[in-house]
RNA sequence: GGAAGCAUAGCUCAGCUGGUUCAGAGCAUCUGCCUUACAAGCAGAGGGUCCUUGGUUCGAAUCCAUGUGCUUCCA
């Protein structure tokens, strides 16, 4: 049954009394879902939403563009499979867990990997799918029974199997490296995961004492000495890592330090004897240009630790708090910011302290847990990012080529760069919320095997020991980059027949910041594991961001609710306004103004269709041959006009100019169907319209209620149900999308011209709409006029039409310029003849001028010779039509 | 510090490989209207040295260079 409407045709537009029931009753219809057939598939893949995620205005714009490009193929008669989901976000996840366990007074560190696990899933289930409900709200058309989870059985699988493959490859390794160590998740994140933050710190100039010089040459920078001990001073804005220094560090060609090349300073407080060595590295004009050299705790210093064959002291935990291996048991067990204030105050004291500035910097923290990132030194597994680009080299080719497109297209520069720049990808985390890594270690913590299972380790390794399983899991990310393949089970099931059918798929839509994340990473996923691309086209969606430019967030509180707003302004008007004003890769400056408007566009929708239900239709017999004959005009014009914006659509749809094909189709069914067209037929007040005029107009409607569909679902839906009798099951959802036609055109551009003329004329006489004209049109050619005599006199008002080429201006008689002809109207006013005549003037002086510049350019014999014929010819027709106006103008003049 | 992008009406943006009356759209503003589809509306109107300065060209918002200002990405 096709669920009747709930609003009376005279009610209010009221979006919300029939949205939840269009939804229901697309569902019910199975109408989103997909399944092969030999129509041509169009697959988008959702990026998928973080499970802990609810609907942020990110969201709403990022699915909003997938929706309309999803609609818009299914009605194409594509089969159109938009796959829905989420993501188990490892770090996200676990550290909700670990907070309501918190609150339950539950520790984490008491369960075992078993029970947290459980109570981790306990809550995935609960509030889980918060996120995909809320995209049913805004009338996503996603494939509900194709829903997949990044930590599924099947889809988990994928991922050891690809761990285990890519190891087999010699594409994964384990290395102890300088990682980016989230303190506060106490995991390992990967360069991608690291925000970095401008802050204001200090930087703290600190003297260390040299060892066994007792005289000399000790000094300060600028070579004034205030200890009485000679000293050299360090520059740092982290002055609790000196207990983990190892050495001092300048440059060999330094004329400031070279002498002290091979001695040794004294670390303060513990009193470590570090040596001063000599490198390229250090910059002479920062700070002192005395580099203190901690291996443990910067990655800089590391990698000159291992050239210079340095110790490497690590002094911090894994929560970021100093250990017993500072040597200082006034800092050892505390945090590393409240060491870092101690310790200031405590070398100020001990006359360490040479001076403190402010100091601007840049400080790396983790996307997820906001913690300030520690560069840690830890094992982790990697993966081999040059060596795998290496095998695939089309990663970069297909983008650079367009096999892959990008929208906006600049994007390529950036991925170009990024991949010339790449670096290993760190795919270990220190979770117990995610895919467990399969490898096998003896007690001893030797890697024996990577396997799936410890029975495949055993017979692999031939190892009979205790093998016991890595405690990490992999990067959420690790799951996300197979998402195009493993939704279609394409690794458990490389033949199954969605995978076959889906893949590659059509469209992607993300934000620009994704593209190192995600996209890249399922482009190589796609080479590697399918050997082909994994979708055609990445939209980039802006991002969404205040009046002031602000990027919207929860913490600044400008981000209003979106649910709120689809419930104030309907999910229909929420979409317009999204979507109203964002071009691809542009940030989009969300106002609710423009939320606004696309309710207000709904409303003149919704307007247009009580006028049109209301009519009383009557059979063609009833009317006069005149009535007829106008409202066929208008009929055909309004196709003709449609069609060329239909033209316009396919091309702004083939660039992905998703803001600028509504905005065409705004200004269709604004201007042209509602303003010209529906007021061109309309009937007088009560009065009946012919079956013909009311059959093509109904036609008409329909056809732009499928162009807008993709955009506004729900109204159009509600008035497509209405505006006809439809068959229980029927939806706009699945009627064709209407095509460009061969149209005859009909121009009515000289009628609205004239009509704008009359009405301008009242407007500014002051004059009544009530009162009829009389008019005389005064035009080369007639036909036009003739032929939509009717039009005008409808529209402006006019009782009288008369046509005379010779007709003079004059007795009351004032011409309007109408294109190159002129429209006389009566009016028994007393004109203001001056101001009449000045205006008429200006007018010429404009065209006189206007002529100028073109007779110039037609009598420059450069440019008749080198430009184009058509051209040419077109700057003499302007010409000729501006002597034609300036012609009649004067003519006007003459007759006051 | 390295790279990219942007600068057009009060705001947000179109303007493809130079050439239609090339200076546009929507919103906002102003004027007049409650005209029986719609005041969430109707009918009109005004508004810009296309960031600066040079250059190429018969011709530049468009191409090139310089400067200025802003944004983003990377280190």
């Amino acid at each position: 049954m096709t669920p009747g409407s709930n609003q009376t045709e005279t009610g209010k537009f009221n979006p919300n009394s029939f949205e939840d029931k269009w939804y229901s009753y697309w569902l019910e219809n199975r109408l989103f879902h997909s399944e092969p057939d030999e129509r041509e598939p169009f697959t988008i893949v959702i990026p998928p939403p973080n499970v802990t995620g609810v609907l942020h205005m990110g969201h709403m714009l990022n699915n909003t563009i997938q929706d309309v490009l999803i609609r818009k193929a299914r009605m194409q008669g594509k089969n159109a499979c938009w796959v829905p989901g989420t993501d188990h976000a490892s770090i996200a996840t676990e550290a909700k867990v670990v907070q309501m366990l918190r609150e339950k007074g539950i520790k984490k560190s008491d369960l075992s990997r078993e029970e947290f696990l459980g109570y981790a899933w306990e809550w995935k289930e609960k509030y889980g799918g918060i996120i995909l409900e809320q995209l049913k709200k805004l009338g996503a058309s996603c494939d509900w029974d194709r829903t997949r989870f990044t930590m599924e059985e099947s889809l988990s699988e994928a991922v050891i199997e690809v761990f285990i493959d890519l190891y087999n490859k010699g594409l994964i390794y384990r290395e102890l490296r300088m990682v980016n160590w989230d303190p506060q998740g106490k995991t390992a994140l990967s360069d991608e995961e690291v925000i970095f933050k401008e802050v204001n710190s200090k930087l703290y100039f600190i003297r260390y004492e040299l060892v066994g010089q007792n005289t000399g040459s000790g000094t300060t920078a600028d070579g004034i000495a205030i200890w009485d001990k000679p000293y050299v001073v360090i520059a740092t804005t982290r002055p609790e890592t000196i207990l983990a220094d190892t050495a001092v560090c300048v440059n060999p060609s330094d004329e400031r330090y070279k002498h002290l090349i091979g001695m040794k300073v004294k670390v303060p407080f513990i009193n470590r004897e570090v040596e001063i060595i000599a490198d390229e590295y250090v910059t002479t004009d920062f700070g002192t240009g005395c580099l203190k050299v901690t291996p443990a705790h910067d990655r800089n210093d590391y990698d000159l630790g291992k050239k210079h064959g340095l110790q490497v002291i690590d002094i911090l935990t894994e929560e970021g708090f100093l250990n017993e291996a500072c040597g200082d048991e006034r800092y050892a067990g505390k945090d590393r910011f409240a060491v870092r204030k101690q310790i200031a105050i405590d070398l100020e004291e001990a006359g360490c302290i040479e001076k403190i500035e402010e100091y601007k910097n840049q400080v790396g923290t983790s996307e997820r847990t906001g913690a300030v990132i520690e560069p840690r030194l830890t094992l982790q597994w990697w993966v081999d990012m040059k060596k795998f680009l290496e095998r695939n080299p089309q990663v970069l080719d297909a983008v650079m080529s367009d096999e892959i497109r990008f929208h906006p297209s600049n994007m390529k520069n950036t991925y170009r760069h990024w991949i010339e720049n790449i670096k290993d990808w760190c795919i270990s985390r220190q979770l117990w919320w995610g895919q467990r890594i399969p490898a096998w270690y003896d007690e001893a913590g030797n890697l024996k095997a990577v396997a799936k299972t410890e029975e495949e380790a055993r017979a692999k390794s031939a190892y009979t020991g205790v093998l016991r399983q890595d405690e990490d899991v992999l990067d959420t990310w690790f799951s996300s980059w197979l998402w195009p393949i493993s939704v279609f089970d394409g690794f458990k099931d490389p033949s199954n027949k969605d995978i076959q059918y889906y893949f590659p798929t059509n469209d992607l839509v993300t934000a620009p910041e994704i593209m190192f994340f995600w996209v890249f990473r399922m482009i190589m996923a796609g080479y590697e594991w399918k050997g082909n691309l994994p979708f055609k086209n990445v939209y980039y969606t802006g991002i969404v961001r205040d009046k002031q430019r602000r990027k919207m967030s929860k913490s600044l509180g400008n981000s209003p609710d979106p649910l709120d707003l689809i419930a104030q302004y309907g999910a229909d008007g929420v979409r317009m306004g999204m979507l109203l004003c964002s071009p691809a890769g542009n940030d989009i400056l969300f106002d609710e103004s423009q939320v606004e408007q696309g309710r207000n566009f709904g409303n003149k929708l919704w307007n247009a269709f009580r006028l049109v239900k209301g009519w009383e239709v009557k059979p063609d017999s009833a009317f006069d041959a005149a009535t007829l004959e106008a409202n066929a005009k208008s009929s055909a014009w309004f196709a003709a006009r449609m069609n060329e914006v239909i033209v316009e659509l396919e091309q702004k749809f083939a660039d992905y100019k998703l803001s600028e094909a509504l905005m065409s189709l705004y200004k269709l069914i604004w201007d042209d169907f509602c303003s010209w067209y529906l007021e061109l037929i309309k009937p007088a007040y009560q009065q009946p319209i012919d079956e013909t005029t009311y059959k093509a107009c109904i036609s008409h409607f329909d056809h732009l209620l499928r162009l807008l569909h993709p955009y506004m679902p729900f109204v159009t839906e509600e008035i497509w149900q209405n505006i006809a009798n439809r068959a229980a099951g029927e939806s706009i959802c699945v009627q064709p999308y209407p095509r460009v036609a061969q149209v005859e055109s009909v121009s009515f551009a000289k009628t609205f011209e004239a009509i704008t003329a009359l009405r301008n004329l009242r407007n500014s006489k002051g004059l009544s709409p009530k009162e009829a004209f009389r008019i005389i049109i005064k035009a080369s050619d007639e036909t036009e006029y003739r032929a939509t005599a009717g039009h005008l006199a409808k529209l402006a008002n006019v009782s009288e039409i008369q046509f005379d080429a010779h007709a003079e201006a004059g007795n009351n008689w004032v011409a309007l310029a109408v294109s190159t002809d002129q429209v006389l109207v009566y009016l028994e006013l007393n004109l203001d003849v001056e101001a009449e005549k000045e205006k008429i003037n200006k007018e010429i002086e404009y065209l006189e001028g206007f002529m100028k510049s073109v007779d110039a350019k037609l009598k420059n014999e450069k440019f008749v010779a080198n430009a184009k014929p058509e051209l040419v010819e077109k700057e003499r027709q302007k010409k000729a039509d501006a002597e034609a106006k300036i012609k009649g103008l004067r003519e006007a003049l003459a007759a006051f």
